[in-house]
DNA sequence: ATTACTGCAAAGCATTTGCAGACTG
DNA sequence: CAGTCTGCAAATGCTTTGCAGTAAT
């Protein structure tokens, strides 16, 4: 694991955990749980604490390096770096895949809302469904949907 | 309170724990969490347990007569009946006051994807900002941002 | 050297589960 | 009466926090 690959933000301390936390977001394209990274980093280094990974994280999103998001009804929350472009995702409800969506529903969108003086800052998008594995799988044996 | 002023869906076991959950779901125009539903239900019947309030939501939610969601990066589930349009909401990031949206920006929207055979089944949209009472609130001391 | 960061342990919060007794149809 | 549902307690899973030692600048 090469660790001088990326360019490392001005003055922000380069700790090793900080580092590794850093080079496993980037080398992922969609979004990552703190437990994901947390398996990843372990297998390089055995003395890597998950409580570390959670600091790391929150520290990194309030630097705005990184967006934490939570997908579906999952309550785990997921992380990628910054991009300049916001992102949205489809979630497979089966696997649980995540795949990026390229378009945003709201851009050109003006929401009619209960309170006309909604303050607007940002939004979230998120389709769900079958990814194209599971649709096969799902659909092979139940036409309408799964039960769990 | 009441117990027969709604219509209680055929096949469905009447018990006095259903019926209260779903008398309080029935009375509230925003989505209320487990806890809200306990807290409320609590006053009238103080022998209610919140596992409760979890296995009748659980429940509901696979009759198809609620549909839980989760709000921001809240992590915490978010339960409402089910309309016959769905909805989706504008959530207030300094007092987590819920506004419904009555348009949905995916109507006629089509995502481009990276796995183009993604089968779509439904989708979340969430605007977020500050109610029209913080915006006062907030923008009269700091233009910018809360920081917590 | 000073200050910030991490290993570690333990707590916290929302939610789930196991079990025996209670209630519904 | 049979089967389901609930009260209750305890466990679970994700996340946060406190503290003292360690590392970065």
């Amino acid at each position: 694991m090469n660790e001088h690959q990326f360019v490392w933000p001005v003055g922000i301390k380069k700790t090793k955990q900080r580092k590794l936390v850093f080079s496993v977001l980037e080398g992922s394209a969609s979004p990552l749980s703190a437990m994901d990274i947390f398996k990843q980093i372990e297998k390089v280094d055995s003395t890597f604490w998950l409580s570390t990974v959670y600091r790391v994280l929150e520290f990194f999103v309030s630097e705005g390096l990184a967006v934490k998001t939570t997908v579906m009804n999952d309550s785990m929350g997921l992380y990628t770096l910054r991009h300049d472009r916001h992102m949205h995702y489809a979630i497979c409800v089966n696997c649980h895949k995540v795949i990026e969506m390229d378009n945003c529903p709201l851009e050109t969108f003006v929401p009619q809302l209960a309170d006309s003086e909604f303050h607007v800052l940002g939004h979230k998008v998120e389709m769900y469904g079958y990814c194209k594995d599971c649709d096969k799988i799902v659909c092979g044996k139940n036409q309408t949907a799964v039960k769990k």
